[in-house]
DNA sequence: TTTACTGCAAACATTTTGCAGATGT
DNA sequence: ACATCTGCAAAATGTTTGCAGTAAA
């Protein structure tokens, strides 16, 4: 456990939102921290090796990186407005769509699903306005 | 219309599975035709903007495009071991996961599906070795 | 003839890698 | 002391763009 690993864990371990490297590496930047980027995504990828992080991808194909405690199977929410990412699980959806493929002779060995939308949070703000 | 373009269709539409830009520039270099990697990109997008073509992304986050005859909301279904891609429309699944979101307070605006594994025809296949 | 498409090369953005030097244990 | 991590700069990748020339209408 070094310095520059020992902010990054805290950084990350601060947000509640689905980030990138790059929006890491500005935010060090803005507050004086000198990390390299090297460093930074060395580490991104060792907290998503470790499970402490999940990879998802946005609408451009570029990684983005959240917190998440759960190890199992599970599904993201994500807020399009703050970008704040909650986990799901969803029984029901993983059995149907277990269901939908046998039903084409398919084998589901895994799938990927996203809901983006707005969060409670943001749809109450734009109501406010 | 033009010759590059006639070309691009032609391949495009002869594909059932996904393929990536790079796979088609391939195809094209194998068959001695020149075709410039920007016009590829150019005539894919524009493709995916009339609706011919669908935009999905593999696990690295690169772009794959699918010939797509469907306009409507759908999903994928697509094979690992043969890039084959069938469209799957789920409308218990759609339900469902616009009930989970509203659980949450959750207003979704859209959501990415896609099933990966075997298809019917590699299943077989792997039965026969 | 006019408009729009092509191909190249350069630009871009993100992510990875090689390596010399710094750091943690 | 030793292993490993860091930072830099360069490379690799996938994709986009500017531009001069070419082909289509």
């Amino acid at each position: 456990m070094t310095g520059p690993r020992r902010n990054i864990v805290v950084h990350v371990a601060l947000r509640t939102d689905a980030f990138s490297a790059h929006d890491l590496i500005d935010q060090f930047r803005a507050r004086g921290l000198l990390i390299g980027r090297a460093t930074v995504f060395r580490t991104l990828d060792l907290l998503a090796g470790a499970g402490v992080l999940d990879r998802i991808h946005n609408e451009h194909g570029h990684q983005l990186y959240t917190v998440c405690a759960q190890l199992q199977h599970h599904h993201h929410l994500r807020c399009i407005a703050c970008g704040m990412v909650q986990t799901l699980e969803a029984p029901l959806l993983e059995a149907e769509i277990q269901r939908l493929g046998e039903q084409r002779g398919f084998e589901v060995q895994e799938h990927v699903l996203e809901l983006i939308g707005r969060c409670e949070t943001c749809r109450a703000e734009d109501g406010r306005k």
